[in-house]
DNA sequence: ATGATATGGTTGCAAATGTAACCATCTATT
DNA sequence: AATAGATGGTTACATTTGCAACCATATCAT
């Protein structure tokens, strides 16, 4: 058991790291320009590729707190960005769906970022940050099965 | 300009997600098992794998604000983990340390750790992490670039 | 040397977050 | 049908976080 620990190679310290860093580098982008803090953004994003969702969707979509996607859809719904629409089979459930202000926003947002990507892809190399998905769909696909371990 | 955004491919938001569920499930382990919260692992994680850092130091190796840092360092030192000592060169550093007591916690989680690891690389299949790891490195690399741009 | 600016670190305060409890509705068991 | 969980979603409250302001020390320009 004397085998040695490599921080700089245990993934989650590695993932933690280069995430917060890119972002906040990216969350930068958006701050300024919309108002949007980083739940709000992850949503209207969520919503706007993926289209109509209910609240829990959003959750497991993009890995965030159940109160939390509660707050930052509220806060969408404020700017008008977003309209909720029940669900007749369940009526717990809300459709949440993006208005036209929320595409529009949706889509300029979606400029900045593709333009932050398209800047890191130059930066990085042809083909290096389909590598880097690839590698954390992986990842994805073995903490399913981790969890019913 | 209409190219199309597709989130599912966009770094930031696969990062945030792949990472917030990694460290959700290695957070559980140490949670109540240690009573330690994520910036104190990281912190003790840092100091106990690095020796000796200053507290900003420690910031910049995990991406963690200095806040952040500076109250978790309080909070290993509360504990006797870690002991502070002067910098003589800089009176505005701190030397940060663990204790033994530092250590042994440090080992114990270290070695959580890597069983945490070793049950991911069996998931994962050979050298999965390791070319993960590799892309993330590339990032960082660029993102320092990025900085100067 | 002296003042201006930068850096390491802490803290007050406001904002963001998670936990637990809750309401409403749905599903399964009897 | 009636009751006992489960699930979607919200909210009160306590904890955690980040920003800004701050203190102390160091560095730089004059």
């Amino acid at each position: 058991m004397a085998e040695p620990f490599d921080l700089e190679s245990f993934l989650p310290y590695r993932l933690n790291r280069v995430t917060e860093a890119v972002s906040q580098s990216f969350a930068r982008e958006y701050r300024q320009r919309f108002q949007m803090t980083r739940p709000e953004w992850r949503a209207l994003a969520a919503l706007g590729s993926v289209g109509c969702m209910a609240a829990t969707e959003i959750g497991a979509h993009s890995s965030m707190h159940k109160t939390k996607v509660s707050r930052a859809v509220r806060a969408l719904e404020v700017r008008r960005w977003l309209k909720r629409r029940p669900n007749e089979a369940d009526r717990r459930v809300e459709h949440l769906e993006l208005t036209p202000q929320g595409y529009k926003a949706y889509r300029e947002v979606a400029d900045l970022a593709r333009a932050y990507q398209a800047n890191l892809d130059r930066l990085l190399g042809a083909g290096a940050i389909e590598r880097i998905e690839a590698g954390l769909s992986e990842v994805e696909r073995a903490l399913v099965n981790r969890q019913q371990a």
